[in-house]
RNA sequence: GAGCCCGUAGCUCAGCCGGUAGAGCAUCUGCCUUUUAAGCAGAGGGUCCUGGGUUCGAGUCCCAGCGGGCUCACCA
């Protein structure tokens, strides 16, 4: 029985192209030749003639071979018109039967939009001034079966935006700048961090634990060593083991992955950078931060403020604020409390439930703290933090000063061990990366993932698990270290404007249109 | 997981109080040797997401499902 042949929607325009294919190739053109050298690009004829004057044109009579997609085709009886994009430049190209000969002619007016050709001839202005290439050798490249999206209103539809980013990329501008901007962003902190001495390097995705982070992680299996193992949440403890082996300044930036939900700030694979810096604490990394992250906005934009979602971000000022301070700064709920109001269980947890009581009302102001009745101090504000201040952080901050008991991986304050030398970053409402001096008291850090596994009997499957092995590795002794990790989604997100994630991850997940395996296509009717 | 909104031609969308399925672009045919959202004349193209229900009659109303978006929850 023969395979049935391959079919894709549109189908008529899909059988209309394959017909115009057959008579190209009895041309004795080849669709689908192996290549074309090009003299030039097309951006790079735009820059290089646009200034041209049409004399001059004229009397250079300049020649030139470019290669491009065409996205628009102007028929005019025994001529024509073609717009070439390549890159995030377009060149006009004009087609004349006499000068292309009779077959070539025949090949052009065969050509459809989306195929990427190449094209030979002399650079020129037509009347109304526009550059224009004057085609005398034309040679399919590609000839496209499907066709492009509608050209004025381009590939709205979000999903399909996603699901075929090839199609977004070729037809909306402005996609491509995201992801250059994603590029240039990744290489300004790569040149930042290489600059201080830090070295880059790769630590497991596949990991027997999965720690350095409270989330639930992917499960897969090695098949030869039958042995499971989960996608990483986080490659923290293995960059502090690299501390441990006197790598004293390493980074790593590579993709994450949490089985969570997703939302316009999570995607289940992001990417982050973590850094570990030996001999420092976080202090250092809040310095290290504030330069960072200005001069990172400096370099894209060239101004250290930047609009995001209608409101001006200046990274020239940064505030710094504990975390029960931010809470108290911007308390909604009546007479703001004290800081230390905050430090005691049955205080915080009052506090909390006055926070609700108003937030029920305004619920377009601030979200539901919902702290338990049992909730210690810590958990009390914390919540609280994420309720009335964290979406409001619009200015560059950090918040310091974490509960110990919800950073098992952060040494505790000296003066207050219920506090942790942790610190977060937040700019535009997002939460963009998260620091602390690392716990590197072997002992401790025994004690502290032995509570965390009370946690997880308790049914928290977040909490973190014991691993024996990193404990070993920090009784081998870790220097004083300080730690920090950005999200680079979000970072992207507030250096481009973009309001979801999706928009600064190429291939974000999506649930896949058909089962498994179904192949691409709709199967022929027979 | 919950709430709200959406699903109509390849694309972007309209479709009123339930009464013959629409537009622009794209496609096809013809004309057109400097156009550029080219133009002119004509043509084809629909499982109105799916399945039930109400009704003489459903794109439209009801229920369920599928898919998507947004918000919330989760994400220390």
């Amino acid at each position: 029985m023969p395979e049935p042949p391959i079919l894709f929607e549109p189908e008529d325009q899909f059988l209309i192209r394959q017909q115009k294919l057959e008579e190209i190739r009895r041309l004795g053109y080849d669709p689908y030749p192996r290549h074309f050298d090009a003299s030039h690009t097309v951006p790079e004829i735009v820059q290089q003639f646009s200034p041209a004057s049409a004399q001059t044109l004229e009397t250079e009579k300049r020649r030139v071979r470019v290669a491009g997609r065409i996205r628009s085709i102007r028929f005019h009886g025994k001529t024509g018109f073609a717009d070439l994009h390549a890159g995030p430049a377009r060149l006009q190209a004009y087609f004349r039967r006499d000068r292309l000969g009779e077959q070539a002619y025949r090949l052009f007016e065969l050509l459809d939009l989306g195929d990427i050709i190449g094209a030979e001839g002399t650079l020129g202005r037509t009347k109304t001034g526009e550059l224009t290439l004057f085609v005398e050798q034309l040679t399919l490249l590609a000839k496209a079966l499907l066709p492009l999206p509608e050209k004025w209103h381009g590939l709205a539809g979000i999903e399909q935006r996603y699901r075929q980013r090839y199609l977004d990329l070729i037809v909306n501008q402005g996609v491509r700048e995201i992801f250059q901007t994603r590029a240039r962003l990744i290489r300004f902190l790569r040149d930042f961090l290489e600059a201080r001495g830090f070295l880059e390097v790769e630590t497991p995705m596949m990991q027997p634990i999965a720690g350095g982070a409270a989330a639930r992680p992917f499960r897969t299996h090695h098949n030869a060593l039958d042995l499971d193992l989960y996608l990483r949440i986080a490659p923290e403890l293995y960059l502090k083991r690299l501390v441990v082996g006197g790598l004293d300044r390493v980074y790593e930036i590579n993709r994450n992955f949490r089985n969570e939900g997703l939302s316009v700030r999570n995607n289940p694979e992001f990417t982050m950078l973590e850094f570990y810096q030996a001999y420092a604490d976080y202090r250092a990394l809040m310095d290290l931060s504030e330069e960072m992250l200005t001069g990172l906005v400096e370099t894209l934009t060239g101004s250290k403020q930047l609009t995001y979602q209608d409101q001006v971000v200046d990274f020239s000022r940064w505030q710094r604020l504990s975390l029960r301070e931010a809470v108290c700064e911007y308390w909604l709920a009546g007479k703001a409390p004290r800081p230390a109001d905050l430090a005691q269980a049955e205080k915080a947890r009052r506090l909390a439930a006055e926070h609700d009581r108003w937030a029920v009302n305004h619920p377009d102001q601030a979200r539901l703290a919902s702290v338990p009745h049992s909730a210690s101090a810590a958990v009390a504000s914390q919540q609280l933090f994420e309720a009335v201040v964290e979406r409001r952080l619009f200015q560059p901050t950090l918040i310091y000063d974490f509960p110990t008991e919800i950073s098992p991986l952060a040494k505790r304050r000296d003066d207050d061990p219920a506090l942790a030398e942790r610190f977060e970053i937040f700019a535009g409402g997002l939460e963009l990366g998260n620091a602390f001096s690392e716990l590197n008291d072997p002992l401790e850090q025994y004690q502290r993932f032995r509570q965390q596994l009370q946690q997880r009997e308790r049914g928290d499957e977040e909490a973190h698990q014991m691993d024996q092995d990193y404990v070993r590795a920090l009784a081998y002794g870790l220097p004083p270290t300080a730690g920090e990790g950005i999200g680079i989604d979000r970072l992207t997100m507030l250096l481009t404007n973009t309001r979801s994630i999706r928009e600064v991850i190429l291939f974000p997940l999506l649930r896949p249109l058909r089962p498994e395996g179904s192949g691409p296509a709709e199967p022929g009717t027979q």
